[in-house]
DNA sequence: GGGGTGACAATTC
DNA sequence: GGAATTGCCACCC
């Protein structure tokens, strides 16, 4: 298999993401079928042209991905916000394995 | 081929 | 919950 159906599997899932929620780097990787590449999606998204929604995907730990002062950090919280998604102090709370909105968002393709 | 780097993660203490 | 450690993989020098 080559490198490229890879990417673009993972590009595919990201942009399956669905507005005001958010994923980490590993989930990304573990849904669109390659278990431990977060550092691949991250690589990913560094490079895309900005045509994916690169804002709703966080760290596993619901931190997000950038130093607090720099300005990614600002316009990626800003952008969650202005999806519905609470972020406080550079984090979200992700919810797994929680309630029933977990099957709703992680439904199958 | 070796070594360092990075929008990461799981484990352990 | 945080800090340190180890694993990971693509990319660059």
């Amino acid at each position: 298999m080559g490198e490229k159906n890879i990417k673009q599997a993972i590009i595919r899932r990201i942009r399956a993401i669905p507005r005001g929620t958010v994923m980490a780097y590993g989930d990304v990787a573990a849904a669109a079928g390659f278990p431990g590449r977060a550092r691949l999606v991250a690589r990913i998204l560094s490079e895309s042209d900005g045509d994916l929604p690169w804002h709703r995907v966080l760290r596993a730990s619901g931190q997000i991905a950038f130093p607090p002062d720099s300005p990614l950090f600002a316009e990626q919280t800003q952008r969650l916000r202005a999806e519905g998604v609470r972020v406080e102090n550079g984090r979200v709370k992700l919810r797994r394995s929680g309630p029933d909105l977990d099957a709703l968002l992680w439904a199958p393709d």
